[in-house]
DNA sequence: AAGATAGTTGACATCGTTGTCCGTTTTTAC
DNA sequence: GTAAAAACGGACAACGATGTCAACTATCTT
């Protein structure tokens, strides 16, 4: 399979639903329940990306994550690294045992095509990825500091992944 | 990581050394030898290849496998079908869980990256990698059909991985 | 100080990849 | 017919990816 990993996919999806939310802390909970990721898996990958500085995180209550600089400052590369490793892209495609330049025929064309993807990756920002999920009704609603949305028992609610798409967060923010 | 299975990359390299053998029966031992792929995982994953169509097997004394179309007439994107299955090249790169088309932003691109892979890994053959590995001493020796290389107990012997690269399989077939 | 909340961490389960080992089956040589 | 050779096939082991679960720690509210 040439593609990334299912975790690093996730990833993705929560850091871009994290980014709609705004500049507040968000629950790993509201991410799992507007991306569908598996709850207790998602708490390791947002922690590695604690640990790899594209999160920071805040325990106990009203805690949560959020992202250590703005959305258009965090690419694509920033998280394919923090997942797979920096070797995310192989020297050679083919996987001969051969030395490092001129590993196989494809040495050129395979070298041409990862600087390009590396290219794409890097100028594609976290930015560009939540305005397209937002489009498509995948992000975290607006903020909501005046606590007016809070449910019976006091809980905050969020929009999860059956919301209209209503057009985008709003101006707040 | 965005590249080839292991698997498929000792299932690229056998085939070449296999094709440098000439018209005859290989064993397993011997692309082994040669490669220095592990004997028995190497079995698998030729036996894998003829049950994709790609070799024909014959058991028993003196047995082996060989080629079904000669080295020219096997492309990469074959081999890479056997061993990985046929959807190989994922549709979304990211992996977000969007609908086929427009699947995140980076839908066009993608699209034109894959079948510039795809292509590529059309048009190159078995011969091109047998070739290559040829250049550098890593494919099996002549066909030795008359036996005068046997050594003291009878068996054939090969050209492993420290064959001195001598130019080239010579002229016969 | 007590209790509730939310991230952190380690143990465990499941599955695919990579690889080893061994017995079975088929074919040839004698 | 017997023995050797070689592919075939299943069981097993090690490891990473993917998840689940429970205990722990930090923080806030009261």
């Amino acid at each position: 399979m040439i593609g990334f990993s299912q975790t690093t996919g996730y990833a993705i999806q929560a850091l871009a639903c994290l980014a709609g939310g705004g500049d507040r802390l968000v629950q790993a909970k509201e991410i799992a329940a507007c991306t569908g990721i598996p709850g207790p898996y998602l708490s390791k990958i947002l922690n590695t990306l604690v640990r790899a500085g594209l999160l920071r995180s805040k325990r106990g209550y009203r805690g949560g994550v959020e992202l250590v600089r703005p959305p258009e400052q965090i690419c694509l590369v920033d998280i394919a690294a923090a997942l797979e490793g920096d070797e995310w892209l192989p020297e050679c495609l083919l996987g001969l045992g051969m030395a490092q330049d001129d590993c196989c025929p494809l040495a050129e064309f395979w070298k041409e095509t990862r600087t390009r993807i590396q290219e794409r990756l890097k100028e594609l920002t976290l930015r560009d990825i939540m305005r397209f999920m937002e489009e498509r009704g995948r992000t975290l609603a607006a903020p909501c500091d005046d606590a007016s949305v809070a449910d019976a028992d006091g809980r905050r609610v969020w929009a999860g992944a059956s919301m209209p798409a209503g057009g985008g967060a709003p101006g707040a923010v």
